[in-house]
RNA sequence: GCCAGGGUAGGGUAGUCUGGUUAUCCUAAGGGGCUGUGGAUCCCUCGACCCGGGUUCAAAUCUCGGCCCUGGCCCCA
């Protein structure tokens, strides 16, 4: 039997419903926040992406040719494309832009929990505002998506700054391992580093600030930092506005186009892949030729929040189920016209099954039976039997119509 | 790329150690008993040993390779 391919998956109707459901509370979310969608190629030039990693990433990605011999890439995420488009397209719209997208990424790597070749990311990018009050912005609107979905989980915040002026007469290479070591909390690696570099000093200002809580301390260890003024303003918005996190200076993200404020959001009940939302303020526009804006945004893994949330108990949609006698057929199909144009999800038998059979299997599959055989379709009304209590009556369509649809709004 | 455990009808499973009847059971699906009242029950039907090589009179079972799944490591834009 030929089956899908390594890392991917299928979404049978339950798990769908699930999934748009979620969807579209973030999206929602986004709306309110005045965060409007935007959609890129599924494919872009190979180039967009090494641009902005380096080589090294195509080994990670869905890389080919097409047939005029490009280059091309499935995405490995969202923001390099849109960040290509704002300089293609709206390099003079007026800012800030407040954009959003829900689509999927392709990367080539090992399978494992929360972690598919192809995933869907929810992200938000604000190009345009470099203040405190747009990075606050982006923070409590990560705040306010996740809270939407219902997922549990810890926000952290942190500054590459702290660090970065920490480390700023250390060679490039080395800052980049150190970083990395703060990352991942790896102390005992961190002291050997700086063992060999004769800097015990500078260990123990670092793995302090790793764990500070405290922002007026982290700022006492770090020395003098130019963004102090807005990074007090950007944290104080946050408190202000009760968003719930913790201060996390460690954090490196991946990429070297962070250049401010960075954000990760874990889920609670994950194992090793629990990282459901990574984010922060970046510069890369010029990298491809536009002018240098200062941007924000994040993105937050959907698959990871479905599987975080888990099996949810699903309310079944209301489902009409029209039942009818080889004499009421015409008059059933006419019903059933009237039941979907009143937005009720209306189902009729194609089986060719009796009139008994029919009820059978709506029983299992439906909320209503709407009964129309030959007394039905003489007299012009419809017999409506509530499946779950078994109460049924003969009434106008009109009235079965309203009873209908009044239990769908209940969900 | 590395480590561990797996793969038997649509779903869930027994059988594998110790090779040997028509591969077990539950469920789902389709039909019938039942052409105006359903979920019960009874009967019938459909439907599987991941793929390939090896050993053997004989392989779901032993063996080798591959593919895929689950979890972990690495990485994580």
């Amino acid at each position: 039997m030929l089956q899908k391919p390594r890392g991917t998956r299928d979404f049978l109707p339950d798990e769908m419903e699930a999934r748009r459901a979620v969807e579209w509370r973030l999206r929602d979310v986004a709306r309110r926040w005045g965060y409007r969608e935007v959609c890129t190629p599924e494919f872009e030039d190979l180039e967009l992406f090494t641009m902005r990693s380096g080589e090294g990433i195509i080994g990670e990605m869905y890389v080919f040719e097409d047939k005029g011999g490009r280059k091309l890439a499935l995405r490995p995420e969202i923001t390099a494309a849109v960040i290509r488009m704002y300089i293609n397209e709206a390099k003079v719209a007026p800012k800030p832009l407040r954009w959003c997208y829900f689509a999927d990424c392709f990367r080539y790597e090992r399978p494992q929990k929360g972690r598919y070749r192809q995933f869907w990311q929810f992200g938000v990018e604000l190009i345009g505002a470099d203040t405190a009050i747009a990075d606050a912005e982006v923070i409590m609107l990560a705040a306010d998506m996740l809270n939407a979905t219902g997922v549990r989980y810890e926000l952290k915040v942190g500054h590459l700054s702290f660090v970065k002026n920490l480390l700023k007469d250390v060679e490039p290479a080395l800052q980049r391992t150190i970083r990395a070591q703060l990352d991942k909390k790896d102390f005992e690696g961190l002291k050997a580093t700086l063992d060999g570099m004769n800097r015990p000093e500078l260990a123990e200002s670092l793995m302090t600030i790793v764990s500070c809580q405290d922002l007026k301390k982290a700022f006492e260890i770090a020395g003098d930092i130019p963004e102090r003024e807005r990074i007090e303003q950007t944290m104080g918005y946050l408190d202000a506005a009760g968003v719930r996190y913790s201060l996390n200076l460690g954090i490196a993200r991946g990429l070297d186009y962070y250049t401010g404020i960075v954000f990760e959001g874990f889920a609670d009940n994950l194992g090793a892949e629990n990282q459901i939302l990574g984010g922060g303020v970046y510069r890369l526009a010029h990298l491809f030729g536009g002018d240098d804006v200062a941007s924000c945004g994040f993105a937050i893994g959907f698959d990871r929040v479905m599987v975080s949330l888990g099996e949810t108990a699903r309310t079944k949609e209301t489902v009409a189920a029209i039942v009818c006698t080889d004499e009421g057929r015409t008059r059933a199909l006419a019903v059933a016209r009237a039941f979907r144009d009143a937005g009720i999800r209306t189902e009729m038998d194609l089986m060719g099954r009796g009139f008994g059979a029919q009820l059978g299997h709506a029983a299992k599959s439906a909320t209503f039976a709407v009964i129309i055989g030959q007394r039905e379709a003489a007299s012009g009304e419809v017999t409506l039997k509530n499946l779950q209590s078994g109460e049924q009556k003969t009434i106008t369509l009109e009235a079965a119509l309203a009873e209908v649809g009044a239990v769908g709004s209940r969900g």
